[in-house]
DNA sequence: CCTAGCTTGTGAATCAATTCACAAAGTCCT
DNA sequence: AGGACTTTGTGAATTGATTCACAAGCTAGG
């Protein structure tokens, strides 16, 4: 299978969420117009995302909204529930590990790490902060796919190499660093500073 | 001026940032390539980015450290402060006000507003937290230029409006929603779900 | 069953971003 | 001062993503 562009599968989660929801309780087709009208793009772009993975519409008519959904949830591998490790206690962290929009689209916090022995030990949400030392061998207990890294700059990529050698093979990054990791490991950034200067950059140059 | 593409703006700021970190302590210049090293790219499209705004180099040697970390600030309006209003005074939106990466970046989180009555009032890191309704009015006071909104998705395009009614002409959504607002109002979004979906998707076809 | 009307799926065309590759301009050593 | 070496800045080439545009397929209404 070709490579799919990060683009495209962005777009599918946008699609995804719409379709799932409200506002699209009871229609029970949608045009890739008007998925395109919420997701902010074209017609032919919807088309051509989809494409690239089957053909789900009927011609005339548009995309049944129960199968396109599910058929959506399959390409993304969200048929599925995901094993999610915090690691970084600090204000990100607790509040990532106390936020319900993970848990409701099936990304489950399964363990918080911390390497400050101050914080090990305190309890959020009924979990309690471990020893990041403890994280390769709590491995084979909770089986965590997934690791969101709230660490300092300083920190991020020591802590994204022993994420790595505990055998995480995806990582959320928050701290605002460029990480470098195997291939074999895939990575998105979160970058606060970077898009508040993306904004910044912006807001100077509006004349233009 | 040329319109600059995001992808350029945002490799400036991972520049910046490098150029601005420890490991640069001490050396008077750096070259293309170093700098392509660290920030996950090549040395040509360093070399590029930076000549869409001019040219900061010296050939056979490379750029001084501290005329193109100025430059660079220069160039994404990072020679001022920003005023910036946190909306939604969640879990996610009080870490927010207290994180210690927008101030120190230039950032001033100036105002947190909610519109739940019972968090209004509250205190958080010397701040109190102010209903929505006052905001339009507090705009003279506090004349902040960045909304960032922190609250449910359902209610993210309302408050939207509300917050370019005001006046506001940068906003960095949080709401895991597509933001439709007018054009001379500069979004960005981050979306922690599609984030995780796009590491469900490739851990699932991890092998194409 | 036929026709008018939609809407998909997709090659071809266009637009945008990245990489190549090299002359030009400097440095550094002897 | 000269020559070997380094590194920039940038057109040209390439690669990638988006948009266009239209034939093909399906629906609906008589």
């Amino acid at each position: 299978m070709k490579r799919i562009a990060d683009s495209t599968v962005r777009r599918l989660s946008v699609y995804l969420r719409f379709l799932e929801g409200s506002s699209q309780r009871g229609l029970p087709t949608i045009s890739s117009e008007e998925l395109a009208a919420h997701g902010g793009t074209t017609s032919a772009q919807v088309r051509k995302d989809l494409s690239f993975f089957g053909s789900f519409g009927k011609r005339g008519l548009g995309y049944s909204v129960p199968e396109l959904t599910s058929s959506l949830r399959d390409i993304l591998g969200l048929g599925r529930a995901w094993k999610v490790a915090i690691v970084g206690a600090g204000k990100i962290g607790i509040a990532l590990a106390q936020y319900d929009g993970f848990r409701s689209r099936g990304f489950h916090v399964v363990a918080v790490y911390d390497s400050d022995e101050r914080k090990v030990g305190t309890r959020w949400d009924g979990m309690t902060v471990r020893h990041l030392s403890s994280m390769a061998a709590d491995m084979a207990e909770y089986e965590p796919e997934i690791a969101v890294l709230a660490v300092p700059a300083e920190a991020a990529q020591e802590v994204a190499m022993g994420v790595v050698d505990a055998g995480f093979k995806a990582i959320l990054n928050f701290a605002p660093t460029q990480l470098h990791v195997p291939p074999e490991v895939s990575v998105r950034s979160v970058n606060l500073a970077l898009e508040l200067e993306g904004l910044s950059y912006e807001l100077s140059n509006r004349s233009r």
